[in-house]
DNA sequence: CCGTCACATCGCCATATGGCGATATGTTTA
DNA sequence: TAAACATATCGCCATATGGCGATGTGACGG
C-alpha cells in the first residue's frame, strides 16, 4: 500500500505539470478572479479551463467560492509560490549549465 | 509561442509527478547507485526502471555516469529536496485542514 | 415562468504515459 | 571469440490526459 503523503505529493505535482494549469496559477496570483475573466485570457475553450479548474481545486491549490452566478476562483495557499521558485532554481541552473557547454564547445572550436 | 522556462519547469515538474519516480529520488537521497540497486528495490520490470531513470535523467534531475559495464546514477541537484519540501509543506497544510473539518464534523454531531 | 448568463459536466477523439517481455548494445570474463 | 552481465531500447497494450463542442444546471432578470 502506498503512503498517503506520497499520493497527495503526486497530486499536487500532476496539477502543476501543465504549461496552462501553470500560468493559471501566475494568472491568479494574489487574485481573486472569476472564470469568465480567466477563460478569455487563455486561447482554450470555456470547458477546458473549466477542467483545469477543477483539476487544481481538487489538488488543494486553488480555493473556489460563488457569488450569484459566478465563481471565483483564488490561489488557497501563496506557498504554492514558493515550489514553483524552487523549480525556477533547478531550471535555470539547467540554462546555465547549458550556456557553460556551449562556451565551452565554442572555445574547443575557435 | 511558449516561453522555454515554462517548457523546462512542467519537464521537471512532470518528470517528478509519478509515484516511482518519487521513490527513485528519495532512494537515491545522497548516494550514487547502480541500476542493479535501483531495480530490486522496486517491484518493478527492469525496462521499466530504466525508463524511469531516462526521464528523470533527461528532466535534469539524476547525472548519470558509467563504470564499466554498470550505469550509476546520482540526484544532480540537492536543490530536488527543497522542491519536495515545499511540497510537502503544502500537503501537510492540506491534511491538517482535513483533520480540522473532521473536529468540526465530530464538534457538530457531539 | 422563461430566457439568459456563468459555469460544470458529458461524450468523444487524438495523443501521451506507464507497464511489460523481447531484443539490441556494449562490457567484462572465461 | 563466446558466454554472461548490465543496461537501454523497441513494440505492444491498457489506461490517462488534454482538447473540443454539446448539453446540463443553477442563479438572475424581465
Amino acid at each position: 500500500m502506498r503512503q498517503p503523503v506520497t499520493d497527495l505529493r503526486v497530486k499536487i505535482l500532476s496539477a502543476l505539470s501543465d504549461p496552462t494549469r501553470l500560468e493559471i496559477v501566475e494568472f491568479l496570483g494574489k487574485e481573486e478572479r472569476c472564470v469568465c475573466e480567466i477563460v478569455p485570457a487563455f486561447g482554450r475553450s470555456q470547458s477546458t479551463i473549466s477542467k483545469h479548474l477543477s483539476i487544481l481545486h481538487e489538488a488543494g491549490i486553488l480555493a473556489r467560492r460563488t457569488d450569484g452566478k459566478r465563481t471565483l476562483y483564488k490561489m488557497k495557499n501563496q506557498n504554492i509560490f514558493d515550489l514553483l521558485k524552487a523549480v525556477d532554481s533547478l531550471a535555470l541552473d539547467q540554462i546555465y549549465e547549458l550556456k557553460r557547454a556551449e562556451k565551452m564547445l565554442m572555445d574547443t572550436v575557435r
